[in-house]
DNA sequence: AAAAAAAATTAATCCAGGTTAAGTTTTTAA
DNA sequence: TTAAAAACTTAACCTGGATTAATTTTTTTT
């Protein structure tokens, strides 16, 4: 774990902005004697950290408790992939085979804060309700990866563009996390590009056209909705049968 | 529940080759006296009945005993999303909430048999390797759907096709149920052309072309793959990372 | 504060796959 | 057994976004 910089401090559960939701609700609201909230170990990373390459066995199960990750894969062919965004209060980590190697990196993109939770089937095999919660989380990542599937599918360069931006706003609105319609956004153009399955270049341009529309704008990491109504005609309402 | 036909017959769990792998496997071994594996519902569907539409409430949590199932959805903009196949021994059904409205609907292309599992919460609090083994068909099903999103995002035709025939081959091989190197598969030209974001009419020009070169063929519901080392090299050995 | 690296921008050209518009064949229903 | 519907096929043309190639701006490092 020499990625990380830990900062040593024990978890502070009680106070965390992100207990009442998902997977530490369960972890918090176990009666189990086993899991002590005050024990949970925070990890700091800094920006463009990697949490955990693809490949690599044996990683933690964390949750991000403030900060951005990304998810990315490179294919045999060079190409990367970006699979999603990991916001905080959700579970990173989780896979089919609890030591089985990751098939995706997770890279923190700003300076982030995760606390690792238990991650042996031996635990979840004597905690039904947090076992049930990882279902649920991993029934979460995969209606947000359909959403994308359905997105990128069939779809133009602007509606997709439209749709990622209004998604990751409405996910970051849920959390208490924008100002208005402006919110911190540290994903570049490229990382669209590899989200969306379109080039820099044309996510670029694309862009600039939202911007001379009046429609969106990215300035300084911070993406402004300029016009809701539009991107909201444009995405398809797609995003509202997400998670919650 | 009115597009089931029932055969009536209680389950034969133990006679089911579905018995050792997943979500059965759990089930049969739970030592809870709860669940008997002679009181298996079983479901008979014919070829072209929905399980349940998109927007159905109080939907069933079901395994497919034997046939093939395809989820799909339909946008705002009449457009057709194709998720994935639901193949032999996979779990139907399962989502964020246990009541809530199903974002997909859920098709039979052949003549089907489902089986009931227990679909409420408080059952499986009580169960926690069943809760466990859900979380796990969520965790396949995502990287399911991850490996289709990397595989149409930024490929051509030609590697999409190659892809998709690949992995529902190598699916199906890996419950038995090929022929050498055919499978029985009843998806049509359209539902290939909803899963892969192309058009109809380019998914027939690129699959006579696979025929003329003698990679792929497709005829009378049967896919046989001519030239496996050409097939493998256009998918890029991307199905490899899937769930076991 | 200067140098180097990363990210964003702009323009010109090109093509994979979409669109439109017929067919033809196969399957299903009457 | 025939009629109707669904699925498949083929061809001509067109466009959204890729590719290639610079240049400029911003950010990071020294």
């Amino acid at each position: 774990m020499m990625f990380f910089r830990s900062n040593g401090s024990t978890g502070l559960c009680y106070s965390c902005p992100n207990r009442h939701f998902r997977f530490c609700k369960s972890l918090l609201n176990g009666s189990s004697a086993e899991f002590d909230a005050h024990a949970v170990k925070n990890i700091a990373v800094i920006a463009k950290q990697y949490l955990y390459r693809q490949g690599d066995m044996n990683n933690e199960l964390l949750v991000l408790r403030e900060g951005w990750v990304m998810l990315t894969r490179v294919s045999d062919d060079g190409k990367r992939q970006v699979f999603r965004s990991v916001l905080p209060g959700e579970l990173l980590g989780f896979q089919q085979h609890f030591h089985g190697p990751a098939i995706y990196s997770a890279i923190a993109l700003v300076d982030s804060v995760l606390c690792k939770v238990p991650n042996s089937v031996e635990y979840y095999s004597t905690q039904p309700e947090l076992a049930l919660s990882l279902a649920t989380s991993e029934a979460c990542d995969k209606m947000l990866t359909e959403m994308y599937l359905g997105n990128i599918t069939h779809r133009k360069a602007r509606e997709r563009i439209a749709f990622m931006a209004l998604e990751i706003y409405h996910r970051l609105m849920l959390r208490g996390l924008n100002n208005e319609y402006t919110i911190q956004f540290p994903l570049k153009q490229e990382d669209i590009a590899d989200t969306l399955g379109l080039t820099t270049i044309h996510v670029n341009r694309t862009l600039h056209a939202f911007r001379d529309e009046g429609v969106l704008q990215i300035h300084k990491h911070q993406l402004t909705i300029l016009d809701y109504e539009v991107l909201y005609a444009l995405a398809g309402s797609r995003f509202e049968f997400g998670p919650i």
